[in-house]
DNA sequence: TATGAATGAGTCTTCATTCAT
DNA sequence: TATGAATGAAGACTCATTCAT
């Protein structure tokens, strides 16, 4: 049976419960040990401190996520729908375990702890290969501009619409200001394009050419 | 003579340096009377509590961000700029008053304090206002399909790319969904018309007038 | 052996000793705590917080007294013996006690907790009920006055004698000072058969049988 | 016109009522600077100390309240109602200026200082004096019994029924508790003649003779 | 494997008092 | 005479962590 959960699943699930709820610092080993049912000393056995459970369950969840996008990803078969499943579900699933996986995800720096900066890039770059994988293949369906670069391109839109990480403390502010700069750029096109009455948008398509 | 700063600018200076670098949980009232230079209990003189200093203190900013937002919206004469403003100018003042503002203006639930919350709420509708405005100008200009609802559009933009906020608590579960589906059909063209080839783009028009 | 008392006691002796001593407003954790050679936190282990500790130390002294009372009452045949134990241990107690059963016990508004209130209620209430038995068991003995109210007679005497209560803040002023009038006369009353030369008793008592 | 008042009025005035209300320490006097409608600093000026302040409140309201009892007790013909106001005006007088004068002139012992200590002190002589003067008078009408020691009987009613005194610290603990022996025997039989059957008082009176 | 007991360092907050003006 | 500004010392309470068992 399942009746009997081990106590480290308790408390992991206690934990990630709780985190979402309050957040990092306004949650306590207390109230994780009371809301698991075992003795506070106990999650001291399983994890060697506060910080390491919050990673650890932060790894719990993001497995579980990256597990479902990789799979409803290969699920689709045309670009669009690739494109769409890329877009809906981290948004769901942010909205669904949050704040756990926001803090991780969106422009919040953590503060807290180097671990889960490092974490939290790493999740990044895998959003980021993830993505330029579904424009190699809308290049290869023939669908996509080829000039547009899919590297550059998913480092964008991760920082944009997914989990925006100008505040990445290694670099410096100038650099930031750059890239920022060079994105801006192509976000305002993206919007131009989708909002501009369709005869006009020749013309701004052009002009933008000319600039960019 | 302004050599000499009172110690209540002094004060505000410290908080709103530390609450950057270090968030509000982790940055001690110690801290902040080391860092102006005063007895801690003076901080108690000129603010009821630490509560209060941070909000004061992301008034003070975010009265400067917004006065600089209309101000340079206001001076640029083309929709292409005005728009190109709205999206760049937040994100350079987040990246500079990160997290001050992040934690008021990004996908973060602030746990903490009902008055920040509402201040968010009055940021996000300013925010919203000042969109759908800029719309409207571009419309007037004959540049912006009409077809577009403003307010609509300004209320995803701003989820999206800008102050995120999926997560107000009011709001039921099912609502959010609902709304995420529909921003979601919305973002998904937005980004289509940006990078799929020119003579592929009236296909997908068309089918996403079908569908929506 | 009892040798090595757990922290529990020796906290709650330490507590009881310095509540006694500076009251509860001038005896801080930190004092009781290097009374009671522990940790400061180790309170907080065994006492949610200091009013808890308070009103336990309280029980802790009135249930002892409640109990030698009762006891030494029982163990008195005569109606004389049983009401002079009556009038004296609570002093005798409360001189070895005090302020700490003072404060629950005596004239003062315990401006502090709700709880304390109760206590002190709860107390004054066991108090009355003892008094009206011990005047009742003189009536069954043929020596006391039938005429004499038991209640209103042991309400009497705990308000001036031993745990005055006049000022029970539920009640409003001109109920109080109706009930002072009361017994105010009854308490000269008393007063003059005791002072008075034996030969003018009877014209006072019969002043008072028309007044009262 | 008294419509200005001075601002040491005020203040007096101010604290008078708070620390009425809240006690001694529960009355800051930031709250008192607030009720009075001056500067916290202003208090300093006319008064050395918050002690002070509180000592000098009660001085106010002790003089108005020995004044009253002095004027009523004059003001009595007869032996009974000089008694009788000796009895009802402090509990009226206390009541109404609860816990100011309660704090002075009750069984509490007065941790804080010194100086409100030899106050206290100083009531409890005057209350004596003017106990053992009514009962002169009473002797002086051939009412009392002359066998009564005015002095013993002023101090025992005093500390039974009006200020307890049972704890003044100079003395020693045996000397105390042979005080209390000593006044406990008049107090039973103070009471056993207010409450036994007539016909019985005989009896009680002549055994406790004998044994006092 | 599991925990009860204990703690030190830190947190926000209060408040009587001082002092220059 | 009056006060605004400033502060040090203390207070209750929290909490992650340790350790003997």
């Amino acid at each position: 049976m399942t009746a009997v959960i081990g106590k480290r699943e308790r408390i992991l699930e206690a934990a990630i419960e709780l985190f979402n709820r309050w957040g990092f610092t306004k949650t306590s080993l207390d109230e994780i040990a009371r809301a698991a049912h075992i003795a506070k000393s106990t999650i001291y056995y399983y994890f060697p401190s506060k910080e390491n459970l919050f990673i650890v369950a932060i790894e719990e969840k993001a497995e579980e996520f990256f597990c479902n996008l990789y799979t409803a990803i290969d699920a689709s078969e045309r670009f669009e729908d690739k494109l769409s499943c890329f877009l809906r579900l981290p948004i769901t699933c942010i909205f669904e375990n949050m704040p756990l996986l926001a803090m991780t995800m969106q422009q919040i720096p953590p503060d807290y702890f180097t671990d889960l900066l490092e974490k939290r890039n790493e999740y990044r770059q895998r959003m980021n290969e993830l993505l330029a994988e579904i424009m190699d293949y809308g290049k290869s369906q023939g669908i996509i501009n080829e000039k547009i670069n899919s590297e550059h391109f998913s480092e964008m839109i991760n920082d944009w619409f997914i989990m925006g990480d100008y505040w990445n403390k290694g670099d410096n502010k100038n650099k930031i200001l750059k890239r920022l700069e060079r994105d801006h750029n192509l976000m305002v096109q993206l919007l131009l394009y989708g909002i501009l009455k369709r005869d006009t948008t020749q013309k701004v398509e052009e002009k933008k050419r000319i600039k960019g």
